[in-house]
DNA sequence: CAATACCTTGCAACCGGTTGCATGTCAACA
DNA sequence: TGTTGACATGCAACCGGTTGCAAGGTATTG
């Protein structure tokens, strides 16, 4: 029933310690404006009433909460977990705080989040945004942004370049002796999408290739699994898939009919999220994501202090196939 | 270079209405207090010039940061992140943020962490904790917690219990003619792993079957796949794992020798986080973690006003078992 | 028509730190 | 010994909202 006790502020501490209530704050702050003695003296005192710095009042008169938001399209994608974690980590490391939300896909969402976090938080990093180009850089004006997996000019972003692994790939089908393949194409809005369709239909192509597209209803295991009837039914002998997790839903479709990876089918997927897991073992790209979760972190860092300098920088990280188990010769 | 612009602040909304700062509070939070010409007019300023309120400040003066902290052991574990996405929908329903932290399966990391979002956060929601017992009930006097996958007598808590449902996996076994069967075992210090091993020993003495625990090094796919010697010489003809991670570890090692399951061996999961993708499918017990994000959640909500008195309230959340194709009988 | 109640709005203190400036102390230097 | 400067500390304003209290105005009532 200490009534009194509560949290102990900057002003008790004071009190206690005999000193200025500026002097407790430049004890944490900035001691070496103090004597080393006020210092401990200051601390010792703090000890033991368990002091703890009030964040909002310091972010009050700072302007700094020590935050930052990470936006995801869906938190549950096993793409985006390991990039939440290094960055998340990253910011640790820098002493900051970092909100976690899922847009659900949707540019709505996306932004309403933004407006709410906007005045939580020093800058945003935003996954495979779902925003408007426009929208973006209006909003880069306001609050400092990185983005990831989207090419905005103007705004800081970290690009994830699957596009030589998977013309890689379709060099490999071709090799294989496929003439018609297909692309199980991803969220169409995204950069992500666009970039890897492509990188695809440049190589088909370029090697007289035969490339249908089918478009998938989300990148997730379900809707791979949803769309085997059109792939088989389109002639293919071969398919890229926009995920690892479509290519999954691809295989479990295909097994359950007692068709064989590779030797019913080929199927390469992309990002390595599950496919070292999947059986058998799926071809698929590189996952780039951890570096690219602490390169965004440490690119906004260096975006806070200088707003309003066009920061236009760039960094786009290189993939690799990775070769496994499920590309074979064609069947039919 | 509108120098003067940047964000603007209730005095300037109030100026520009010509009303007083504290008539420009009210429109925002209590709107009732005004006439509905006043509102209307200070909400047409603020939003001609764009206001949004700074919710350091608002955090200063109502001590309510509209903030919760979420920390688990491991992100990237599939395990968590559709806990991760339920409970932060649901506290944007209740227009709070999230923090989330990942504190590497580490007590120590755990508790530095409670401390630093402590200031920044009204609550914190701890899954599967690894500090001890003392220091959980020391933290919960002065914030509130809320704890899921640990049992802690007077901190809110939810439990997911895999135990019937491992039990009912134990009885499948025994029934396919199973005599000596493995627990490959997950993080000691769980209370997630006390009690599915006990669960399990229970039922194994019951059935007079042979019990061998088999400790893993992590509650990962690596750590699977590092036991299956162990767990081939020990004799036993079938498996429960800790979780689904490890559980795929061993079907992969066991793949790569060329044993195949179920007809070399036995294997039961555990969370059905990966499990429906498993080649072949694994058996394992049903996910219930969507539904114990959103009742922490809520459980944090209703906690947050009421500190001190002593809130003791649990909430188990049962589970089934799901027959996949990994279970028949055993080959020795 | 005066007294009373209610509704609307303003005043000013407060939340808990931070920081520019002023003051005071003491040692070093001329 | 008087001056200068470095160093240590205090004072008070400020960050941007919130809220108890009071004042002014209007409506209600006897």
């Amino acid at each position: 029933m200490s009534s009194k006790s509560k949290v102990p502020t900057i002003a008790q501490i004071a009190e206690r310690a005999g000193v200025a209530r500026s002097s407790v704050s430049r004890a944490f702050t900035r001691p070496e404006l103090l004597s080393t003695t006020t210092v401990l003296r200051i601390k010792k005192v703090a000890e033991e009433l368990g002091y703890v710095p009030n964040s909002s009042a310091r972010a009050l008169s700072t302007g700094k909460t020590g935050n930052i938001a990470f936006l995801v399209p869906d938190v549950a994608n096993p793409y985006f977990p390991p990039m939440i974690r290094s960055a998340q980590l990253a910011a640790e490391n820098l002493d900051y705080c970092v909100f976690l939300a899922d847009f659900e896909e949707s540019g709505l969402k996306e932004e309403k989040l933004i407006e709410r976090f906007a005045g939580k938080v020093e800058g945003v990093i935003l996954i495979s945004s779902r925003m408007p180009e426009e929208r973006l850089q209006g909003l880069a004006e306001k609050i400092p942004i990185v983005l990831v997996n989207r090419d905005v000019p103007g705004i800081p972003r970290v690009l994830i370049d699957a596009g030589s692994s998977l013309k890689q790939a379709v060099r490999l089908l071709a090799h294989q002796g496929h003439q018609e393949i297909a692309y199980l194409s991803g969220p169409s809005v995204t950069w992500t999408n666009k970039q890897r369709q492509a990188a695809i239909s440049m190589v088909t192509n370029e090697l007289g290739l035969q490339l249908v597209v089918i478009p998938t209803e989300k990148p997730s295991l379900e809707s791979g699994q949803a769309v085997v009837d059109q792939m088989i039914s389109s002639g293919v002998t071969g398919a890229i898939a926009f995920n690892d997790l479509i290519a999954h839903g691809i295989m479990t479709e295909l097994s359950s009919r007692a068709l064989a990876v590779p030797d019913s089918f080929s199927i390469v997927g992309c990002d390595s999220s599950i496919s070292p897991f999947t059986n058998p073992p799926l071809t698929s790209v590189s996952n780039e994501t951890t570096e690219a979760g602490k390169i965004a972190c440490e690119m906004i860092m260096g975006v806070l202090g200088e707003m309003n300098s066009k920061n236009d920088q760039i960094k786009v990280l290189e993939t690799l196939l990775i070769e496994r188990e499920t590309i074979g010769p064609p069947c039919k």
